[in-house]
DNA sequence: AACGTCACG
DNA sequence: ACGTACGTGACGTTA
């Protein structure tokens, strides 16, 4: 039976896999770069090659027979740096673990063992591969026998093939001929002679004219240029010796046995843990890749029972509405009633399928036909089933899409719950709860589609490895469950969760699903009135400029204005000059291109990201529908994109005017915006406990001219709008975590002064001082920290030894409570107007949300019990020791609404 | 892909 | 004595 073995060349494969990747340190302080590049390049080669054994060779400490005949043997071999050298103990230890037996041999070099066990392979017939970066395996090249040489090139994957005729092509001269070449040009990094004046061209032209060594020596009086041939003629015994050292031996003794590529090789154990212990968190994903390609799947991806079904033409099995209700059918009578399902979803979002897993069953169906959607539905709205998810908004979605009621009883999502116990990773995925939670290494959607431009479709990869996939996901879901669930509530998080996060996952679906009208000749109108400024300032700017550049480059605008025009500079950047609205805004007196470019640079940023910018989203229903994401944000807030509707301008006039390009989806509405008054202070206030800062909001008073008359000593009535500017800014740097520098920049003033505000502010509110200090101390002895409603975020940085990492920690365990709890105050906001407009079945809806202010489209007869719907339950929304406020507007678009 | 910039709370 | 506000997303340029 023909055989494919891939063979290693250990030494030369680590060695390109360290200059191919930066130096990277695990934070045990070992060097990485060689052990991930190693098995980076291993994995990819056996994803391509497939091969059924596996060799790898190492080079050994000791001299060998090269060395006794020669013994400049690759003398002037500068060796490896110590960096590289280090690791290549932890790639050999880790691949014995693997299972692998390496191949070594005293008294001869990797190439020997290789050439070996490649000829006697190729000659029972097999198939062989060769891995190395070093071309002098190039003569090892035969019909049977290929070299593979990984590109080292940043990032690129790919990987040079040498057959016979590869080598002919490049070099003119066929593997064997290849050898000579090189023992005539020599070979500096081995330190092998050669002959002088004899470099590749001339090698390459004597070895296709003669062949061989020997015959090259007997006619090196016609070799041309006439030099060459001499020189060859004088040293041809250093051209034989170059030609034996240049020789990789075939006929090793013992040379060792590849080994058989086994399920298990790769995937003991011991391997797993010694990838996890170097951190090697892209390796261990990598594993389950191959494993998903394998013939079998299901035993090896840990699927118990895998149903059939139809997923692709052709593939016979039990109709999917059959198995569905079977697996369904687990889920009646007294036993456990825990059902996962996981969506397959295509590129525009459409659901493709769904896998479900209940009791030790999994299966997949892509038939979303209205009798097998009826079937899911029953379960889903079943309150009796425990319904388990991962990105429940998604399924919500597709259930109120469809016409369907959201989701009805006890609902779990476990990428909410990763988000919740961590909430600084930004991303998540099923993969890493089976690595953290199961101790299982699953392929990844981006093993199974690839990335960037090369990702493929679900639908071009096989129905059955996307039937594979899901339901694997889906029992990834199902048996995490608990731990995860124990989880958080060991870290008190299972409020928040079911409470606050659960809930508003329908909230967030009813909201993307509406999203908000938005008229695509209104923002053409401003488009078109901004296009025409662009254009004069243009002129303008550039005939001050004394010549035409791109204004959008940093780069080019430094050079103008700090050089051709020689205005001061201010700050700098890591690439240059800066040229920041801060910088430029001190420079408006200095010369009038200064505010020419700070319009330009408003008005391109108006046109470029809010006409241009918002016009592809614009759907058919002359909606869009942005995404509001639940679990990005470090402190607990939503964010929204494609495209992001909460950062839509208002604070100056011009940019404002794009809210009129939002209006109510019909005639018989209007818009009602419903925001906070100063939630993050009034949080400040309760938090803090301080009777001041209390008092004043009980009394309703302007805190920020309370703060400039507590700060300055002067009464209250006598503040003038500048102080009470001066104190606002203060107020909004003790929430930030206030530094007297970045006070000083921001008011203007030095940073004595500033430090004197800040002092004269905490003597005034000692009880923010002492909360702000409590903030600190507590989240440096948890780890983290936490708002009024339990929700947590870790703060690694405050272990930092680096002072500047260490200060940001600070400012964030002082910020994240007040930012969070302001998050979660608004979230449970929007659960309780959400259930009260579907309680009262209402028409209006909630369709917007910006932190601290939710637009709301009204049904006009519904108008007042909106309002008082709005007022209740936002300012209802948490007991604080002062009262919450809410401001309410109304308007025909959004810009009247504010 | 990273950077600089700027829109929002 | 360190460099500095907290949280986001998107655009155009440059490497």
């Amino acid at each position: 039976m023909s055989q494919k073995i891939l063979l290693v060349d250990g030494h030369s494969i680590a060695n390109r896999a360290f200059y191919g990747l930066p130096l990277l340190t695990n934070t045990k302080g070992l060097h990485t770069n060689a052990v991930l590049g190693f098995f980076n390049i291993l994995f990819r080669t056996i994803d391509d090659v497939k091969p059924d054994a596996v060799g790898i060779a190492f080079d050994l400490k000791t001299p060998t027979f090269r060395h006794e005949m020669y013994p400049e043997y690759k003398g002037n071999r500068a060796g490896f740096p110590d960096e590289l050298r280090e690791q290549i103990p932890y790639v050999q230890d880790l691949l014995k673990e693997a299972g692998l037996t390496l191949l070594t041999k005293e008294g001869f070099e990797a190439d020997d063992v290789l050439g070996t066990i490649s000829k006697k392979h190729g000659a029972e017939g097999d198939e062989v591969m060769i891995l190395s970066g070093d071309r002098d395996l190039l003569q090892l090249v035969d019909d049977r026998i290929t070299l593979l040489i990984p590109k080292t090139k940043k990032g690129g994957s790919e990987t040079e093939v040498y057959h016979a005729a590869e080598v002919i092509e490049k070099y003119g001269v066929g593997p064997e001929g290849y050898l000579v070449m090189k023992s005539l040009m020599g070979d500096s990094s081995d330190n092998i002679p050669g002959v002088p004046s004899i470099g590749e061209k001339t090698a390459s032209k004597i070895v296709s004219t003669y062949g061989d060594l020997e015959n090259a020596i007997a006619h090196a009086s016609e070799i041309k240029p006439p030099k060459a041939g001499q020189n060859l003629q004088e040293y041809q015994e250093q051209a034989r010796l170059s030609l034996i050292l240049a020789t990789i031996r075939t006929d090793c003794p013992d040379p060792g046995e590849v080994t058989p590529l086994t399920p298990e090789i790769f995937h003991t154990r011991t391997f797993i843990e010694g990838l996890r212990s170097f951190e090697l968190k892209s390796l261990l994903s990598r594993i389950g890749t191959r494993e998903v390609e394998k013939e079998e799947p299901e035993g090896q991806l840990g699927l118990d029972e895998a149903i059939p079904v139809k997923t692709e033409e052709g593939e016979k099995g039990p109709d999917d509405l059959s198995a569905v209700r079977e697996l369904f059918g687990l889920l009646g009578g007294t036993g456990e009633k825990k059902l996962a399902l996981y969506p397959a979803q295509k590129e525009d979002g459409k659901i493709l399928g769904l896998a479900f897993a209940a009791a030790d069953k999994q299966v997949y169906t892509e038939d979303l036909s209205e009798a097998s959607q009826k079937e899911i539905l029953k379960v889903l709205h079943d309150p009796d089933i425990q319904k388990i998810t991962f990105d429940a908004k998604k399924i919500q979605r597709w259930l109120l899409e469809t016409g369907s009621e959201a989701i009805q009883g006890p609902l779990d999502d476990l990428m909410l719950a990763s988000y919740l116990l961590n909430a600084t990773k930004g991303s998540y995925s099923v993969d890493e709860v089976s690595v953290a939670y199961l101790d299982q290494f699953i392929p990844t959607e981006s093993d199974l589609l690839g990335q960037g431009v090369r990702k493929k479709a679900w639908e071009e990869i096989s129905g059955k490895e996307r039937s594979a996939y899901h339901r694997q996901y889906a029992k990834v879901l199902l048996s995490a469950y608990d731990k995860i669930r124990t989880d958080l509530e060991k870290m008190g998080l299972t409020g928040v969760y079911e409470e606050i996060e659960i809930p508003l996952t329908e909230v967030l679906a009813s909201m993307e699903v509406n999203g908000i009208r938005c008229e695509i000749s209104i923002l053409e109108e401003i488009g078109a009135f901004l296009r025409s400024k662009i254009e004069e300032l243009q002129k303008s700017i550039y005939e001050m400029a004394d010549g035409p550049f791109n204004i959008n480059s940093t780069k080019q605008l430094g050079t103008v204005l700090f050089e051709k025009l020689g205005l001061p500079t201010g700050k700098k950047t890591k690439s240059g000059y800066s040229t920041s609205a801060d910088v430029l805004e001190s420079l408006k007196a200095v010369h009038p291109i200064i505010g020419e470019i700070l319009m330009y640079r408003q008005l391109s940023k108006l046109e470029s990201t809010y006409v241009e910018g918002l016009k592809p989203f614009i759907g058919a229903d002359g909606h869009i529908h942005p995404r509001f994401q639940q679990a990005v944000t470090a402190t607990g807030r939503l964010s929204c994109t494609d495209p992001n509707l909460q950062n839509i301008p208002i604070r100056e006039d011009l940019g404002r005017t794009l809210r009129r390009a939002f209006l109510p989806s019909g005639e018989e509405y209007f818009f009602m915006d419903a925001d906070y008054s100063q939630i993050e202070l009034r949080l400040l206030a309760d938090m803090s406990e301080d009777e001041n800062l209390i008092a004043a909001y009980v009394r309703g008073d302007d805190i920020h001219r309370l703060t400039a008359s507590q700060v300055l000593h002067i009464p209250y009535d006598e503040i003038t709008p500048q102080q009470r500017s001066s104190a606002k800014a203060v107020n909004f740097g003790i929430i930030y975590g206030i530094s007297a520098f970045s006070l000083s920049a921001d008011l203007g003033i030095s940073v004595q002064e500033a430090q004197a505000y800040i002092d004269h502010y905490f003597i005034r509110f000692p009880k923010v001082k002492k909360f702000l200090d409590e903030c600190v101390r507590s989240a440096k002895e948890t780890g983290y920290g936490r708002t009024k409603f339990g929700r947590i975020r870790l703060i690694e940085e405050l272990k930092a030894k680096n002072f500047v990492q260490r200060s940001f920690g600070e400012r964030v365990a002082k910020n994240m409570p007040i930012q969070g709890t302001a998050a979660d105050i608004i979230k449970i906001a929007m659960n309780r107007v959400y259930t009260r407009m579907k309680k009262e079945g209402l028409r209006s809806r909630l369709i917007v949300q910006v932190h601290d202010e939710l637009l709301i489209e009204v049904f006009r007869p519904e108008k007042d019990l909106v309002a008082r719907i709005l007022e209740e339950e936002m300012t209802g929304a948490a007991k604080l020791l002062v009262p919450l406020i809410v401001d309410i507007h109304t308007g025909e678009n959004w810009y009247e609404a504010k």
